[in-house]
DNA sequence: AGCACGCCGACT
DNA sequence: GTCGGCGTGCTC
């Protein structure tokens, strides 16, 4: 008899991470099941909580156990491999059980305490009986929200205080979804149509009716009441009529909403696959009916046909009677892309992206939570859907840096497939051009069995087209023969060329390193946020200098804070100053801006480039977020202005980032009949991220990097975990990453793991810091960062969990804060 | 996270 | 004498 149920309950806390233990009332034990999320006391609260465990015992004292008050749902939104998921994602990023099962779930699904004051049974009106507050309980049914009651009449609150010590009113708790589901009242048409003609004479009298029940008869589906209300030019009374009379049906229905229901999807069939697509796609097949579990890179070129082979992938998983999740970076999440799928596969796609509402987002989730859907097509957390028979997991473009979660649980979207796979024996394929190190590492190596690594290699296009012409112009002669414009000759005269033949070209320009900056150029001060290590940034529209990290803004200064010059100046964006030139270089010249100045409004993205896909630019200018998304096939020119900006910065994935964004922007010039050129400008020619970027040559890239990696070991001859801390007091800082550190250090000493990488030992470990983080301060806390580097089987999360544990529990937790970064993306 | 319990300073 | 500061500990 299970009557006791382990409940993580949801407290942010260290200290109440772990299960408590519940008697499970006899009229719920049919409903609780693990995943369920259920209402419970806690102290002197009722808290949304989640079952992870059933038992018929307990290590806390049973005649003290309290009952479940509540089940939030008729069936459990998280099924039992999540919940293992989560204890999993719960240990190695080191966050707490209910941040992990949290992130699976929609936001409306976040329940929270909402207390309730009714009429007690023994309710006598007696002395009260005139008050309007009482009236007011009455006619809601004897029961009002706390809240509610107390805002409609802020006058009676001694008064309603005093009843409920009478015992009049009683208080209580229960715990409400952000988010109800969406009811619309709908009508269903007579079930015995002929039956129902015959009824048509009797309500000569009630012509409106008449008429109601002829348009059901002639379109004898079920229809809101709303739009029946609209379409005839009738009230609801008169369908409310029909209701009574028993003629027709009226019932609340669950209404999904369907971001995608106004938009028709024209049925795509599987195209042919070339010889190279069809070998990839048997090698995914075939490991998927094996259900080993496999991870498997797909690495093809831009253009070798990668999402056909995913499509005709998922088609043999649906096929098999299983389920399939494709993850794709939220910024290339368009409506062309969701079109391929809904194309394919129909309502059987659900579709998850950062731009859904919560209430939207709430009815794709159940459309999967209740089999509706088979394919769910989304960002990042998609990896959570409640599927019940995975498949086949797609993650494209696997290096994107976006697949690693920035707040906790900072997990990374790879690595929870992997896992998520194991469990099902499904297939992860992960596609892309430039993967990963890490991801190309572990799919060359040859597997234990002596089997085929699980590399998929698809080296030329589908429209046999040759890669571009890629040509790197050395911006240090540009400038040594004259030149002092962003433009080089080659550049210019290329761009000259698309203008008078009509073509497109895209200008990509690094954001980082042409920042958004005030400076004043006569003594050097810059704007800088008084609570963080950091300049502020300008925004044109508003002139208003702003804190990316805090929020804190000030108005554009008119002179230097510091001097009092007058020449302080906005250093503008880059893309702005570019604009600037590409108007004075070729007047009349359309441009279409892409950065964060342009893309803040919704769907401002998806607009800007529907224009340039429309040809009513001639240059599509922008950062990053240029080379991602779509294929325009009059697009013949792509320009680098500064490849430099990102392959300097002080991180060790500096040189990798550069290769992939430069490989992957000169993918978009000429894909389709007309020829393509890419024109590179940088002030390090020879670099071999640059050169390699070139010569579209990934493998050539990969030699130079991993040597580079090995040296000074980095990922992936070694995993990374930095852990921050922070504090508004300095000296306790500094004293605290210090005794952390110290204890951490102990503690692998003592797991015999504490030994430098250089070494020759299978399993090593290295701790760096503290030192200062690169960003010092943040909102007035001060930054210390302490990186471990480490190899082997080592359960470092375990360790630093450990190491933090009399940190977080003792004194010193109110001063000093930690966050840990398992596999951190960046360590600027 | 909340909330109660509990032990020391400045006030009617 | 007491009101209230927030350090400490508990929540099945």
């Amino acid at each position: 008899m299970n009557v006791i149920a382990n409940i993580i309950v949801d407290v942010p806390s260290r200290q109440t991470d772990r299960p408590f233990d519940y008697e499970v009332p006899s009229d719920m034990q049919p409903w609780i099941e693990i995943g369920s999320r259920v209402g419970v006391p806690f102290g002197p609260r009722v808290l949304q909580g989640f079952v992870v465990g059933l038992s018929d015992s307990s290590d806390f004292d049973t005649s003290r156990l309290k009952p479940i008050k509540e089940l939030l749902d008729p069936a459990p939104p998280l099924l039992p491999d999540l919940i293992e998921l989560s204890d999993w994602l719960s240990n190695k990023y080191c966050c707490s059980r209910i941040a992990s099962l949290q992130v699976m779930l929609p936001a409306a699904l976040k329940g929270k305490e909402v207390k309730y004051i009714a009429l007690s049974d023994s309710f006598q009106a007696g002395e009260y009986s005139d008050k309007v507050w009482l009236q007011a309980l009455q006619a809601e049914g004897g029961a009002l929200s706390f809240e509610k009651l107390m805002a409609m009449f802020p006058q009676n609150h001694a008064e309603i205080k005093q009843a409920l010590q009478q015992g009049i009113l009683t208080l209580s708790a229960k715990v409400k979804d952000r988010m109800g589901v969406k009811q619309v009242l709908t009508v269903f048409p007579p079930s015995d149509l002929e039956a129902a003609k015959q009824q048509l004479d009797s309500l000569k009298k009630a012509r409106k009716q008449q008429e109601v029940l002829q348009y059901l008869i002639e379109h004898p589906e079920p229809i809101a009441l709303s739009r029946l209300v609209a379409e005839l030019n009738t009230s609801s009374s008169v369908v409310h009529g029909l209701a009574d009379k028993g003629l027709i049906d009226l019932e609340e229905v669950e209404q999904k909403r369907d971001p995608y229901k106004d938009r028709a999807f024209p049925s795509s069939t599987p195209l042919p696959l070339t010889g190279m697509q069809q070998q990839v796609y048997e090698r995914i097949v075939e490991q998927m009916h094996q259900q080993t579990g496999q991870t498997m890179l797909l690495y093809g070129v831009t253009g070798s046909g990668k999402t056909e082979v995913y499509l005709q992938s998922i088609a043999e998983c649906l096929s098999a009677g299983k389920q399939a999740i494709v993850l794709v970076p939220e910024i290339s999440l368009t409506p062309q892309m969701v079109e391929r799928f809904k194309s394919r596969f129909g309502d059987e796609v659900a579709v998850m992206h950062s731009r859904l509402s919560d209430g939207e987002r709430y009815d794709e989730w159940r459309k999967i939570r209740h089999g509706q859907a088979s394919v769910v097509v989304g960002a990042r957390s998609a990896i959570f859907a409640p599927f019940c028979e995975i498949g086949l997991i797609i993650i494209d473009e696997e290096h994107e840096s976006s697949y690693k979660q920035e707040d906790t649980p900072k997990y990374h979207a790879r690595d929870v497939a992997v896992r998520r796979a194991r469990q099902h024996g499904a297939v992860v394929v992960l596609g892309s051009a430039t993967p990963s190190l890490e991801t190309f590492m572990a799919a060359s190596r040859q597997p234990a069995d002596g089997s085929e690594p699980p590399l998929l290699p698809m080296p030329d296009r589908v429209s046999g087209q040759a890669m571009p012409a890629v040509r790197i112009v050395d911006m240090r002669q540009e400038l040594s023969s004259g030149n002092r414009s962003m433009f080089s000759n080659q550049l210019y005269e290329s761009l000259k060329l698309r203008l008078e033949k009509g073509e497109q070209s895209v200008l990509l320009l690094n954001r980082r390193g042409y920042s958004t900056f005030v400076m004043c150029r006569s003594c050097g001060y810059t704007a800088a946020c008084p609570h963080c290590d950091i300049s502020l940034t300008y925004h044109q529209k508003t002139h208003v200098l702003r804190c990316h990290y805090c929020g804190y803004t000030e108005q554009e200064p008119k002179t230097c804070p510091a001097c009092e010059s007058e020449h302080i100046r906005f250093f503008g964006t880059g893309t702005q100053k570019v604009e600037e030139e590409l108007a004075k270089l070729f007047p009349g010249i359309r441009v279409i801006r892409m950065d964060v100045d342009t893309t803040t409004e919704k769907n401002a993205h998806e607009k800007l480039l529907k224009a340039f896909g429309e040809r009513k630019a001639d240059v599509l200018l922008g950062t990053q977020m240029v080379a991602k998304g779509l294929d325009f096939p009059y697009v013949t020119l792509v320009g680098v202005i500064a490849a430099d900006t990102t392959l300097n910065l002080p991180d060790f994935r500096s040189a990798e980032r550069t290769f992939q964004l430069l490989t992957q922007v000169a993918g978009r010039a000429g894909r389709h009949h007309l020829a393509g050129e890419v024109i590179i400008q940088t002030y390090n020619p020879e670099h071999y991220a640059i050169e390699a970027a070139a010569d579209h040559n990934y493998e050539q890239f990969l030699e130079q990097e991993l040597q580079l990696r090995m040296q000074l070991m980095y990922p992936p001859y070694c995993r990374l975990i930095c852990i921050t801390m922070s504090s508004e007091r300095l000296d306790q800082l500094s004293d605290t990453s210090a005794k952390f550190v110290q204890e951490l250090k102990e503690l692998a000493e003592y797991e015999g793991v504490l030994v430098p990488l250089q070494s020759r030992m299978t399993r090593a470990l290295e701790i760096l810091g503290p030192v200062a983080s690169p960003i010092a301060r943040i909102k007035d806390r001060y930054r210390y960062q302490c990186v471990i580097k480490y190899r082997g089987s080592i359960d470092a999360s375990s360790l630093v969990e450990r190491a933090m544990k009399p940190f977080v529990e003792g004194k010193s937790s109110k001063q000093v804060l930690f966050s840990v970064d398992v596999d951190p993306q960046v360590i600027l």
